[in-house]
DNA sequence: TGGTAAATTTAGCCTTGACTAAAATAAAGT
DNA sequence: ACTTTATTTTAGTCAAGGCTAAATTTACCA
């Protein structure tokens, strides 16, 4: 059994090399931000995976998952995602408390549980916040969607995915109406990097710093 | 935030205090048996738990929980119970199946999820396999039952509770059919400590050894 | 091209919770 | 009461996975 922090370690490498930020690399001081510790600590979980044989590393310039570890994160995240679908579904709870509880209980669960709310849930290939689900197999099919701060003036989308990463936020886009599937349009864009207003299946107008918009990706329509 | 070492500690002393074997005192040897680690090892837990003032030693006597440490050993069996049951419950795990697994998620669910899964199971207070559920407050109606082993032959009752040390053994008596609510009679004992001849839910007859018998507790009827 | 700043690694230390081997204590029998 | 045996504690190690401080490497800029 491989430890907690070694498939945490592993999951947020994986994150970073596909995440929507898309790092050229894996910096050891980007990890190790990610991750809440010192670069010292990463840079020794850095050294002990690869030579566990889990991920390539060139000291100084950055590490890349080997087929064993992405094989590792992969379950890992499948295991988050479930639990957070889970969470949501099953137990009500709301966007931003999932992600907190799942962080804790994806290293504790059994395959056998893992296969229960799997089945529970239909199979699901989508997550809490729109993150696709790895399979069984480690399958997974990672989508790219537009952000809502990059839509132009007018256009109308529907929201896809969100970033999960800051709770606080979430809570706010909720607070705002929206959720996965929602049909917003963008009504007005202030100049200067300013706030969009945005109208929420036909409701009232409501603006939106364009930090929060960032962190919202759709899918344009109409 | 505790260890998961020092709850499962706690838990373990609280449940050999009030445990139906009934020990005079809770041995370092008994404690370390219990917890799959050398005698050294518990005594280093202990004082470093009678440090904190979660219980009280007494060198080469024995330990006891204070109030303190019985909270929180009485928290986490309150989570593990409530664990086996939703396992058992919402998502069909066998009997002999939950321990397993609530031993690993009891350390990690949070209050929220406690009290979720409280609420989804109507507020219980009694888990899978009979046991008392602590309530919030650490409050806990612990019973006494009479083992199906020592029911004088002719006898009929109800099983109440079983124990759950041993998962082979329970998948063993769920096979025979039996579960918490059955009616057995005791047909025959054979002389000499030999087995049982049971009647469950006047099926067939079966015979049931002394051993089983002795972890199965139930309440004479008629 | 050299010098400085930023990033990274190394070295050494800490805590947790295991372990083994040796020492100390308690219990039991003659 | 003394000796043997079983239990318990002490002493010293080890592995994980953090940390800080110091050394090193890289990168950038004048």
């Amino acid at each position: 059994m491989l430890s907690q922090s070694i498939e945490d370690y592993l999951k947020t490498i994986y994150k970073l090399q596909h995440g929507s930020d898309a790092p050229t690399q894996v910096t050891t001081s980007l990890l190790a931000e990610r991750m809440g510790v010192t670069a010292a600590s990463a840079t020794n979980m850095i050294k002990k995976l690869a030579e566990m044989n889990l991920l390539e590393y060139a000291p100084y310039k950055g590490v890349a998952l080997r087929e064993a570890g992405e094989k590792i994160a992969l379950e890992t995240i499948r295991h988050h995602r479930l639990i957070e679908l889970y969470l949501s579904e099953a137990l009500g709870y709301s966007w931003d408390a999932v992600d907190a509880e799942a962080e804790r209980l994806e290293h504790a669960i059994s395959e056998e549980f893992e296969e229960r709310i799997d089945r529970m849930l239909g199979y699901p290939t989508i997550g809490a916040h729109g993150e696709p689900i790895p399979d069984k197999n480690g399958q997974i099919e990672e989508q790219t969607y537009a952000r809502l701060s990059d839509i132009e003036r007018g256009q109308r989308a529907v929201v896809k995915r969100v970033s999960d990463r800051h709770a606080a936020m979430l809570r706010y886009m909720n607070d705002m109406g929206l959720r996965l599937g929602t049909v917003v349009k963008v009504c007005e864009k202030a100049p200067f990097k300013g706030p969009l207003t945005l109208l929420i299946e036909a409701e009232q107008p409501q603006t939106l710093g364009l930090e929060v918009a960032h962190h919202i990706f759709v899918d344009p329509v109409g």
